[in-house]
RNA sequence: GGCGACGUAGCCAAGGGGUCAAAGGCGGAGGUCUGCAAAAUCUCUACUCAAGGGUUCAAAUCCCUUCGUCGCCUCCA
């Protein structure tokens, strides 16, 4: 079955076609670790994982590369401004070493707490300044630099095609008005690829290089990692929408300089998750909420991943606790359902195709989640399937959608909660509603609930 | 100032020239069931897709205008 995805460099959807056959090559903007993740970060690797997991189910091998930046990047503020690593640094009392590894755990935490299946490959942009500072010298050798007030800077002028990816306009320069223009840029789209002039002294990144002691710029890892792990030429690169005017265009204008031809075929961005009145969620505006505040508020990630697949990636999603209860409140149902029907039948070896196909087809059409769990939902409720055929293909569906349907198992219910409940069933009969009602209430206490039903009674944890 | 996206029921959200009297979820209303409660189940919940023009045999879907919301142009998912 053919794959459409939606191509940022031509704006369109496109049939996928690989460099080799069955296999893809991804590589994912990984997270700036400085601070926790937010849940609109994570957004954007539920939907690279959303996307790995749709190749994995139409069969293909993936090789998946995740970058984690823990240097370089200079936070917005020109007065206070400073490297985001040191401000966290010196925010927590602790080194920049420690700030990069705390977080990069906890970041990592959050990944698997998602379900999220972690890259083939992770690599820090810190254990690869060699190879930054060789793409560099290559991108130099090419005749695409030149150095200024001590730093090595990228001359966007030699590229013809710079900014194809975010069609920019490059004829006005007024355009950057906003920007503070480094009296050093020859052109106002140039940028850094090392520097050695920095604003602080007490930087404590530093390295050696051909240009001398200092930093790799903001954009440079991305390349060099890519290219190191999955050849100077490969499938897809993920990243948020933010990525498109300057990270995603400078990564393409170096690599493409340092390789002499076309980098990456398609370009997938997905759009942010906004908050209260469609204001964007970010860690400089501090108005973050992380998966870890979600579970201090009794929601479980696979909600938050479940509230996410409701919206097609491409979207702009606002976030509100409203809309988060109404997918809690779905996944309770659905687990209720499922936990029923592993009571009655264990899946069956082979799934109703016509709706395993439905389903193919909506994640095929570039990732239509949301059209995903409405056959889920069509296959819950279908009157025409047996408990078994309906498992089996929710097991199927949940190695895309990855919300632990697969793991729903009917549940132990303690042996005190059990007696009490039978004594309650006595006290039914006997028809001493007091006795009963008093029993139910002991129960719930205990934390499940009675539901009685026509012949017999079903216990529940609340 | 420049670029881009979006505006579909109470809420979230698919669809993106005819198969749409517009998926799905949440919520709500009513029925069945029932000692009570809950659960389950059934039915209902947009004659309409921000507004106004236009193109077309045909528009929620294309074009234009207006209004509104948001994002990017600065590190950012």
């Amino acid at each position: 079955m053919e794959i459409l995805l939606t191509n940022t460099m031509s704006r369109r959807k496109e049939v996928f076609k690989p460099l080799r056959e069955g296999e893809v090559g991804l590589y994912t903007c990984g997270l700036t670790v400085y601070n926790f993740a937010h849940i609109g970060n994570l957004r954007a690797y539920v939907f690279a994982d959303t996307l790995k997991r749709m190749f994995l189910f139409n069969g293909y091998k993936v090789r998946h590369v995740m970058n984690i930046t823990d240097v370089g990047h200079l936070t917005g503020d020109e007065d206070e401004g400073e490297d985001k690593m040191e401000a966290g640094a010196r925010r927590e009392g602790k080194t920049v070493w420690e700030i990069v590894d705390f977080y990069t755990k906890a970041f990592f935490d959050d990944l698997k707490r998602l379900r999220i299946i972690l890259p083939t490959v992770t690599c820090r942009a810190t254990r690869h300044v060699d190879d930054m500072i060789e793409m560099i010298r290559k991108i130099e050798s090419n005749g695409y630099t030149y150095v200024a007030g001590g730093n090595v800077y990228f001359d966007t002028s030699k590229l013809p095609d710079y900014g194809k990816l975010a069609r920019l306009k490059l004829d006005e320069d007024k355009m950057r008005s906003r920007v503070e223009s480094d009296p050093y840029k020859r052109n106002p789209f140039d940028f850094v690829l090392w520097f050695t002039r920095y604003k602080y002294d007490s930087h404590a990144m530093q390295w050696d290089s051909p240009w001398g002691r200092g930093f790799p710029g903001w954009h440079i890892e991305c390349s060099a990692m890519s290219s190191k792990y999955l050849g100077e030429r490969f499938d897809i690169h993920t990243g948020g929408i933010d990525h498109i005017p300057i990270h995603h265009t400078n990564e393409i204008a170096q690599s493409e300089a340092a390789f002499g031809h076309e980098w990456v075929n398609y370009w997938l961005h997905s759009e942010f998750l906004v908050i209260g009145e469609g204001e964007k969620m970010s860690k400089s505006l501090g108005n973050f909420i992380t998966l870890q505040t979600l579970i201090d508020k009794g929601y479980d990630p696979a909600e938050y991943r479940y509230y996410l697949l409701g919206a097609h990636y491409k979207k702009q999603l606002a976030f509100t606790l409203e809309a988060l209860d109404g997918a809690k409140s779905a996944m309770k149902k659905l687990a209720t359902k499922i936990g029923e029907l592993k009571e009655s039948e264990a899946p069956v070896s082979e799934p109703n195709s016509l709706l395993l196909n439905e389903f193919h087809e909506a994640i095929n059409d570039d990732l239509n989640t949301p059209r995903a769990l409405a056959v889920l939902w069509k296959v819950v409720d279908s009157e025409d399937l047996r408990p078994g055929e309906k498992l089996s293909l929710i097991d199927e569906f949940d190695r895309v959608l990855a919300l632990g349907l697969s793991e729903i198992e009917t549940e132990v219910i303690p042996k005190e909660v059990s007696e009490l409940a039978n004594q309650r069933d006595q006290a039914r009969r006997d028809k001493d509603w007091k006795k009963a009602d008093e029993l139910r209430e002991l129960i719930s206490e205990k934390g499940y609930e009675v539901l009685d039903e026509r012949d017999g009674y079903k216990i529940r944890k609340k």
